[in-house]
DNA sequence: CGGTGGTCATGCCCAACGGTTATCACCGCA
DNA sequence: TGCGGTGATAACCGTTGGGCATGACCACCG
């Protein structure tokens, strides 16, 4: 096994060998000519190998150093390419926007408003749009996946985020059309407390409780009928009759397509709607504009 | 400009790469997990960029690291030829002697024997001769080009070498055919003080004055009729009659070639040739053994 | 549910390193 | 024979890299 090198000593080494000059090289490399000679010192003596002869005549290359020099270079620039490509990744990520959202916030052109605004106050920008499963109530920001989401409040780990509310709506009960309460025009709160409900999976914490609505039942535990992770398994468990569930007035398009209905449901609290970022990332300036860009474009409607 | 980093760290870096697993990868590289988490931490920091993902289902690169790694491997890479390139000019080192002489040493097969001798002793060592110019009394000790080498003595800065005596020869007198003194069978060293001496350049220091025979003169400073650096120079100028010169009994056949003869001379000391090398190579073994070899093929003669 | 074993991160301490300035030894040169 | 310029050395000091002990967190399990 071979012990590794400072990189910084190759960088002294190749500019003695450059300049055959220890007092001129520490000029170039803005260090003292102690330090300078010192550190090829330790190097000759890490190495068991004298790579400068210092004579009256002044400083050569000896063998052995000729044999590094090309080594030497090659290390450096490899190095240099690494740093380079470092620096291109973080370029990247300094001017790409990834926004997480669960199911497609829809809402009559939302997206494509708050994109063209967003895009016009920083055009440098990249959007890139991920789509996260259910079991992720934060829609990315939890595992970096991404760094501004649509959410639903509450998020877990509330006091990692900032958020900003865009849009109240009220929960309306979703059920299959064959249901006895679809008879109505709408339903209380307590008549479906005996229900199955289908429930968020348990990773998503303090939001599966809310659309269980675990706050309007008293503390009586509700019946789970189903596990639902998408759109469309929600869907598919409606119709197959698993259960009953709450849903967001604005995403009830989104679950009518056939067999199922939705009712407006007296006493249970409006769903917030919310953009969301890291708490970390706050100053970021693509995440701020992009809550701002979020802000005007629900404000406007 | 780049900031240049560690080969250790783009080790650990790679090691943690390719466990994915912070405590196995220490593990590896024989340091503690701290020790390696701080590490990452702080190349994480230099780069300004994260390299790894710890989330609860354990390390992941991210996509910076991704990028960094090839280049990593290849620094390392790079790195790890360097050294190779040094040792294998170090294990020549290791096995090659070279042998600076000035003129050749002759002596009836002299250079043979010891060589023969020396690789039976020595088989995996490699011989190089350096003829090296009479600028150089030490024929290549001082300046590095030769680890072993015949003289005359004295050296300058003898305090730096080790040297052991092979040979004593009487000095004769080189002159050409038609000077005076040539036509008497043997001259005495009194006879020459006024006569133009050929000598050895400034640099030879000591050894310049010991064949003007400076001790010999009483402080009479000698007569320089030019400065010789080879066998060549001295006949040619022996020949032209710029001077004459004190010469070893054994090299006599080097310079009697025609025009030119040699005579005894009463009244100055014998000289001594010797096998010398520099004090701080006294204990390799090549060295060594060179030096036993050239004593024992002088003892036998 | 609470313990247990695993993860990586953090805090504290110490030796070694890398840099500084001041100085030395040496050489060529006016 | 001093003088400018070379590289090497000495004394000093802040930073770094390593160790151990410990913490925070999580998954698993009785």
């Amino acid at each position: 096994m071979t012990t590794d090198v400072h990189g910084r000593d190759l960088r002294y080494f190749v500019a003695v060998a450059e300049e055959l000059h220890f007092t001129r090289a520490a000029e170039r490399l803005y260090v003292s000519q102690p330090a300078l000679s010192k550190q090829i010192r330790a190097l000759e003596r890490r190495l068991g190998v004298e790579l400068f002869r210092r004579d009256q005549h002044g400083v050569a290359l000896t063998e052995a150093g000729e044999a590094l020099l090309p080594h030497a270079r090659r290390v450096l620039e490899a190095w240099e390419a690494g740093a380079e490509a470092v620096a291109r990744v973080r370029a990247v990520q300094r001017t790409t926007l990834r926004v997480g959202m669960s199911t497609s916030p829809g809402r009559g052109g939302l997206l494509p408003a708050i994109r063209s605004r967003f895009t016009a106050a920083h055009p440098e920008a990249t959007v890139r749009l991920r789509h996260v499963s259910w079991e992720d109530a934060t829609a990315g920001l939890a595992d970096g996946d991404a760094d501004v989401a649509f959410v639903w409040l509450p998020l877990p780990d509330a006091e990692r985020y900032g958020w900003t509310v865009l849009a109240e709506e009220p929960r309306r009960v979703a059920l299959p059309e064959t249901h006895p309460l679809a008879a109505r025009p709408e339903v209380d709160f307590t008549d479906l407390l005996d229900e199955p409900f289908l429930a968020l999976p348990d990773s998503a914490g303090p939001l599966r409780d809310y659309w269980l609505a675990l706050d309007e039942r008293g503390g009586r535990p509700p019946r789970i009928g189903a596990e639902i992770a998408s759109t469309e398994e929600t869907y598919e468990a409606l119709v197959a009759g698993l259960g009953v569930c709450l849903v967001a007035e604005g995403n009830v398009p989104l679950l009518t397509l056939g067999g199922v209905t939705t009712r407006p449901v007296r006493g249970v609290s409006p769903s917030r709607y919310a953009v969301a970022w890291r708490r970390e990332d706050g100053e970021r300036a693509l995440v701020r504009g992009y809550a701002e860009a979020c802000r005007r474009v629900a404000g406007m409607r």
